[in-house]
DNA sequence: CACTCTTGTTTAGTATTGCTGATCGATCAG
DNA sequence: CTGATCGATCAGCAATACTAAACAAGAGTG
């Protein structure tokens, strides 16, 4: 009779009830599960059923927790977020000799991957995969092993370990120092294109060229005018095609600025802003030594970085 | 692409590879899940699918872990316990003036059942629920609010309180104390069969007839005749019907001793044994405040009965 | 106040998943 | 070798989960 099993909640049900609380809408819990509202709906009047009694209280506008599941709640998140890890666990031998990791794609392309053909040489047998995705999504479910995140540094229920400073100057194509309207000195760029980066916008340390110019007393040049980009490598490859100038992440132009296809026009140009680069990863993971070892080299490819660069 | 969900594993299919992996037999998870052992075989495949890697090594005869599993296992374990307790805190609304308890058959119903109706008085608006089962399964799972346990108190993965000793002595009914064969003094049980209770047969401190007359220097007895009895309510029930004299567990035997349905023959009968009564809870439990007054109610009755009884 | 937008619910139909029951192959004990 | 036991497999069936579409109920707007 009372079969033990019986006991246990539905656990797809689950999945659907955690994902409409964590969000507090049927409609976006749909959304992240991919299901329709009615699926969602559905799974939930199923698990309320088992428990005999409501777990939202329906407010047409929104839903609300009800006691009963604002105090199951924390216990379902421990048991996905062990059953995430367990799932890793259990993957790891087929992912033996990989490393997965997130980051911004501008970050990714002209930072990470044009030295991944050197941590291969290096370390034979273990191979590196890059992940490019822009939002900073809850990843304690994706499937990388770390994420290089761009930031303050401090983020809800991860670790994190300082990679690497990040500093703004303007940058440019060099053909753009010769010439007429040659740039020499900050005033010169009246006759420039200015090309601005908005990835940064929500860090208030980070210049915009207004301000850039602002600092420097530079009159005569208005630092709002010209076309505005939402990633970093959409405007280092718009400077180094002879656009304009940017005003620029160095960790982004640091390999343009090494081969010459870009350059800095002004010495002093450049500022140290609050955000930098990140390792970060959920706080209960286990980190494989494949991916120790590349988090290490990651970390001394940036301190390499650091002698040469700025 | 990669969806965060599809990093999950298949949640039913953890459920048979935790039963699998600590049965370590397909055929007992699957009779555990009530499902045929073909059932059991495609989930734990399906989950294999998943982690990219065999869980189990099958030898033929029996299944071993692998190490992917071996790693896995704890974490899914952990996640099933916060499943079950968060399918409990759910309920609990519902249950709201319920509580369960499950204890050994013979303590349900010569115990505590005869004092219920107290309880019932004195804490209205809670109605107590017993639920007699015999093995002690591991209940992190039952759906009983705590357990009365019959043992040394010490259990895996529970908390314990000591609720009673017990002891031992020889009861009959109160018919057998007149007439020519009136049991007046322990020589004279060899006019009378022996009634044996089995049922604390794993409590190497827990007398029998034989070792009963041993220690008492009764010769002309023969301490292994008569019938045995695996429970031992019926231990009590056959000496009050008159059948003979048992030895029995002064608890199980208190209410009937009580009522004078039974008496106790001789004045020093009596063994304290090491096996006694316990509240049984599994750790991590959340108890309902009705469900510690029901305890604390059962503790009071207990010390009643000690000042009573023996 | 009507209109509309958003959000959750419901229902019937469909797709997916899970299970059975029978059969097979392997292993081990006698 | 033979019988017994256990797991794997597969086709068919049952249960579960999902969709699509229509509906209902606030909340915001003009």
């Amino acid at each position: 009779m009372s079969d033990p099993n019986d006991r246990l909640p539905p656990l797809n049900a689950l999945r659907a009830f955690e994902a409409a609380a964590r969000r507090l809408s049927f409609t976006q819990a749909a959304d992240e599960l991919n299901v329709t509202p009615g699926a969602i709906s559905q799974q939930i009047r199923q698990l309320e059923d088992y428990a005999g009694t409501p777990l939202f209280k329906r407010t047409g506008r929104s839903v609300l927790l009800t006691d009963a599941a604002q105090a199951s709640l924390p216990l379902v998140r421990e048991a996905f977020e062990r059953i995430s890890e367990a799932g890793r666990i259990m993957q790891a031998p087929a992912r033996k000799g990989r490393v997965m990791v997130s980051c911004a794609p501008s970050f990714a392309a002209k930072w990470l991957a044009p030295k991944l053909g050197e941590f291969h040489r290096t370390h034979d047998g273990v191979e590196a995969w890059i992940s490019a995705d822009m939002g900073l999504t809850d990843f304690t479910m994706a499937d990388a092993d770390f994420a290089i995140r761009y930031g303050r540094g401090v983020y809800e229920g991860l670790k994190s370990e300082k990679l690497l400073d990040e500093t703004v100057l303007p940058v440019c194509s060099p053909a753009l120092l010769e010439g007429p309207d040659a740039i020499k000195k900050p005033e010169d760029l009246r006759h420039h294109t200015l090309l601005h980066d908005e990835s940064g916008e929500n860090d208030p340390s980070c210049p915009d060229w207004a301000s850039w110019l602002r600092a420097r007393g530079v009159e005569g040049v208005d630092g709002n005018r010209g076309p505005r980009f939402n990633q970093a490598i959409l405007v280092i490859e718009s400077a180094a095609a002879g656009r304009g100038v940017a005003l620029a992440k160095q960790a982004i132009a640091a390999s343009d600025l090494a081969s010459g296809r870009l350059v800095a026009p002004f010495a002093d140009g450049s500022t140290l802003i609050d955000f930098g680069y990140w390792l970060v990863w959920p706080k209960g993971r286990h980190l494989s030594p494949d991916v120790r070892a590349f988090m290490k080299w990651v970390k001394t490819e940036a301190t390499k970085g650091e002698i040469v660069g700025v």
